[in-house]
RNA sequence: GGCGCAUUCGUCUAGUGGCCCAGGACACCGCCCUCUCAAGGCGGAGAUCGCGGGUUCGAAUCCCGCAUGCGCUACCA
């Protein structure tokens, strides 16, 4: 048989971190088991929609790779793939419940129901529906409704004995029937309530595994109530765990980006992405922790889950972004960060940025880099005009405190063999300022963090020689030039 | 309150009765490399496996209690 599974998020926002993260080994176990991974749209909820989120979702999976083979834009033979469209389905559902006596109508108004908890909560009794309506004769009921008088209809749970199904990575759970109440299960609007909707759709779309949150875990006895009544065959559940702050508490904004296009948006690389959120509860072998999509699909069993929350680490993901830039080819990596500096560089430098330029960037910033913007503070003296001299604090350092005369005498014999030198590369201006050390005495790397302050205007930089080679021979000149000036007019 | 689920280094995890006085990764610290910063290499510190009882020749691994955390207890999902 083959496995079917799916993705049924509300189109209530954007898909977050915890929620991607299930449809994501959704799709991994599909994949591995060459499965179906298919897209449905829960918006039985009127009241909640926000617009633009199908779309959100939609970009949310395309961005990180997970790709559906049935969907609301691709269709499929189990459509449509939008509650909302299947109204019929769950009218038919209900009809053959009521006929069968294992649902009701219950016209209980909403402060009935306020009244009925009250009168709970003084009495200290566990809170739940009492079931009153169940009383109400079918044909008295039927006319009710038929006289327009507004109902909902709830599941007749049964009052005794147990209800015990199985999670597939906790084994047997039961629970008692007496605990659970008589559940809404078509609201007086005539739209679902989840139970329903879950168990209708799950059914006629086939699916084999349901994987949702753990905070599904006391309602699937419901579920399972409802399949039997219905006459259907219980699908295998997976109840996920959540993904916590690094407070231990409930992830959001506070901690960073929380849904999958901010993670986008801010930079991160979706294969990174992809890759931690797979092994954020999940490990092929306890040891392998950088994985390809394919090499997850490969490895993956739905089976090896931990059922545990965990703490989203952003440090990992943002290591693993690094060793994923690394790790990408050179010529898609410039392009990226060409684009980045385009975005992010000062609105006076002239775009299109030059692709010759940022090609002879890339392999000198890729491994000093884990993040996307991370790249413009390091670079960005390649691409202004005018880079102005630090301080003369700064350009002292510790390194000439306490000799000031030095520094700017330094710098003048520098410039007078750079200007003499016949190729300007940077290993001839490597040669060129190592001779120059040697000469004037001073140590290499004091000469050197010299001349990147004055040449880059900061004291973290790609590596000074190649750096030089690319801001070219005259603004390097002019800019060291600048800042024997600065040093000689404070010194003044 | 009731019900349920969970509990291994700071964090993510490996571990399914002896190979574990617990392995890997991130973060942290040190050394090496080195023009800065990274990257890389090597090494270190870090977990009485939540606690208490049992079962067993032997338990992180099985059982029972307790504690703590989280979830559910809607005409939301």
């Amino acid at each position: 048989m083959t496995v079917r599974l799916r993705y049924a998020p509300s189109p209530t926002g954007d898909p977050h971190v915890g929620n991607i993260r299930s449809a994501l080994w959704a799709w991994a176990f599909a994949r591995h088991e060459g499965g179906v991974f298919y897209l449905r749209i829960e918006d039985t909820d009127q009241t909640r929609l926000v617009p633009g989120s199908i779309e959100r979702i939609e970009a949310s999976l395309r961005w990180l790779g997970l790709d559906w083979d049935e969907g609301p834009d691709v269709g499929g033979p189990y459509g449509p793939y939008v509650q909302s469209q299947r109204l019929d389905g769950y009218r038919e559902a209900t009809g053959r419940l009521l006929a069968s006596d294992n649902a009701y109508r219950c016209f209980c108004t909403p402060a009935d129901l306020e009244a009925m908890r009250e009168a709970q909560r003084a009495a200290k009794q566990p809170p739940g529906y009492d079931g009153r309506c169940r009383l109400i004769p079918a044909a008295e009921a039927e006319a009710r409704a038929a006289a327009g008088e507004s109902f909902v209809v709830r599941f007749a749970m049964p009052r005794e004995g147990t209800t015990t199904f199985t999670d597939l990575l906790r084994g047997e759970i039961t629970y008692e029937n007496r605990l659970l109440d008589d559940f809404v299960i078509l609201k007086s609007d005539g739209f679902p309530t989840y139970h329903l909707a879950h168990a209708v759709d799950d059914h006629l779309m086939a699916t084999t595994h349901v994987t949702r949150g753990d905070e599904w875990l006391p309602s699937a006895p419901r579920h399972v109530r409802l399949f039997e009544a219905l006459g259907h065959p219980v699908p295998i559940y997976v109840h996920t765990p959540v993904i916590l702050g690094p407070d231990g508490g409930k992830l959001s904004k506070r901690h960073g980006a929380k849904s999958v296009l901010e993670y986008a948006e801010d930079g991160y690389l979706p294969d990174a992405l992809f890759n931690f959120l797979s092994i954020l509860g999940w490990s092929p072998d306890g040891a392998t922790e950088i994985l390809s999509r394919q090499q997850v699909v490969d490895a993956f069993d739905i089976k090896d889950l931990v059922v545990h929350p965990a703490v989203f680490d952003t440090q990992k993901l943002e290591w693993m972004n690094g060793v994923y830039m690394r790790a990408m080819a050179e010529d898609e990596l410039s392009e990226v960060f060409a684009r980045e500096l385009e975005r992010a560089l000062p609105a006076d430098v002239v775009r299109p940025l030059d692709r010759a330029l940022v090609a002879a960037i890339t392999p000198l910033v890729r491994e000093r880099v884990k993040l996307l913007p991370e790249v413009t503070a390091l670079v960005d003296f390649l691409f202004a005009s005018d880079v102005a001299a630090p301080p003369r604090d700064q350009l002292l350092g510790k390194a000439y405190r306490n000799r000031a005369d030095a520094a700017p005498a330094a710098i003048d014999a520098a410039v007078a063999a750079l200007d003499a030198l016949e190729a300007w590369d940077a290993a001839a201006i490597e040669e060129c300022l190592r001779a120059v050390a040697a000469q004037t005495g001073e140590k290499p790397g004091d000469l050197f963090m010299l001349c990147r302050l004055a040449v880059t205007g900061k004291n973290v930089t790609p590596p000074l020689f190649e750096s030089m080679e690319l801001v070219g021979r005259d603004a390097s000149l002019d800019r060291l030039g600048r800042a024997a000036e600065v040093l000689r007019a404070a010194a003044g």
